[in-house]
DNA sequence: ACCCAGGTGGCCC
DNA sequence: GGGCCACATGGG
């Protein structure tokens, strides 16, 4: 009972929270990227990696050339690599982004649009379906790059949901406390995929203008 | 010299 | 079905 009432508390809490960091950061107009196919290729090398790493990965993908679909889906894994050294783990996420790209090429002709071109459940599966793409990866690319209402659960999003204590999760960190605090954000606000795109992006501003401190600090 | 970053899949029990 | 672990660079 005292469970239902913070899980109330917090519901009522999320809107004033998503206004006060609004007035705070202002629209955000997220993903960086110029293009879906673009933010697909941040949603592969993000991955537990700082943004600043994947952003010197991409220009070098631009610089030579090789940001395109088709380019990726061809390219020499030994020629890959280097161009995203910069992302870390390179080996895998070269594997990954690789595939992924051969994948839209073959079966939508390098047209990330297309694969978006179907219900949100089962453009998520098809995505999960893929090798390197988990929850979080499909989740960046059903909203910054399809415009699909599928909240994004990132390292963020939880230190989030602690630092205001939205959500009492009973679940223990893992794949099961993901599809938690998702049902949590997506369950209590409208399924508004330009209210999910911005929520998500100023997470992530509070996020980075609130680093965690590792020994001082609250 | 640590610790951390917009996770994921492969083992092992 | 859960608990570890490798993966790797760049910045504080």
């Amino acid at each position: 009972m005292p469970q239902r009432k913070n899980v109330s508390n917090a519901s009522r809490r999320l809107f004033s929270v998503y206004r006060m960091l609004l007035s705070e950061y202002g629209p955000q107009h997220w993903w960086p990227a110029e293009s879906s196919f673009e933010v697909c290729v941040g949603a592969i090398l993000t991955q537990n990696t700082s943004w600043k790493n994947v952003e010197n990965a991409i220009a070098q993908l631009k610089k030579h050339g090789k940001l395109s679909c088709r380019s990726l889906a061809s390219i020499p894994l030994s020629e890959l690599e280097p161009l995203i050294r910069a992302s870390g783990y390179y080996r895998q996420k070269a594997i990954r982004l690789k595939k992924f790209c051969q994948y839209v090429e073959t079966r939508y002709h390098g047209d990330v649009g297309k694969l978006m071109d179907q219900s949100l459940d089962s453009c998520r599966d098809e995505l999960l379906s893929l090798h390197g793409i988990g929850p979080e990866t499909a989740d960046s690319m059903l909203l910054y790059a399809g415009n699909k209402p599928s909240f994004v659960i990132d390292a963020y999003t939880f230190r989030f949901n602690e630092a205001f204590q939205l959500f009492v999760l009973r679940e223990p960190p893992g794949r099961k406390q993901y599809v938690e605090l998702k049902h949590c954000f997506e369950c209590r606000l409208p399924r508004d995929e330009k209210l999910f795109n911005e929520f998500h992006a100023l997470i992530v501003m509070w996020g980075k203008r609130n680093p965690k401190r590792h020994s001082s600090q609250p």
